[in-house]
DNA sequence: GCATTGACGAAGG
DNA sequence: CCCTTCGCCAATG
């Protein structure tokens, strides 16, 4: 069954030198405004593998190992339901912690996702 | 080393 | 409009 001890605990494989993609997912997600969400295929997107967001909701996954601050609450699937929020503390955490942020959750799904969705791929675009 | 699964997403029926 | 299938990449079994 999926029980990442530690994908990267502080120490990412280096299969290549794309091990930057667990870095990358954790510096975009910090940078996440409070208040805002954004979605994994966003992230991924940003990050040029767009194709690929489950890459994503799996670099997150290791984020509750990482010593740091995760917004990992601020990050939701592109119809805005809550789908991983099985994987905090409560299912009701991800939720309260959104909620806290002025942040509506109707029914697992962020009221005005579509309004408050922060795109890494266009604020934090080079232009 | 192959098969299955996954915090997703887009496309097809 | 709802449900199913495929794709993508990595990890686990």
């Amino acid at each position: 069954m999926k029980k990442p001890d530690s994908p990267e605990n502080e120490k990412p494989r280096d299969p290549r030198k794309h091990n930057s993609f667990y870095e990358d997912v954790y510096e975009v997600v910090k940078l996440i405004p409070r208040g805002r969400v954004t979605s994994y295929g966003a992230i991924a997107k940003y990050l040029g593998t767009k194709m690929s967001s489950r890459m994503v909701g799996w670099a997150l996954n290791g984020s509750h190992f990482s010593t740091e601050k995760i917004p990992a609450h601020r990050v939701i699937n592109r119809n805005g339901m809550l789908t991983g929020k099985a994987h905090f503390a409560t299912p009701t955490r991800m939720q309260e912690l959104l909620e806290k942020e002025k942040i509506k959750v109707k029914d697992d799904v962020v009221v005005d996702f579509q309004k408050l969705f922060w795109d890494p791929a266009v604020e934090l675009k080079i232009d």
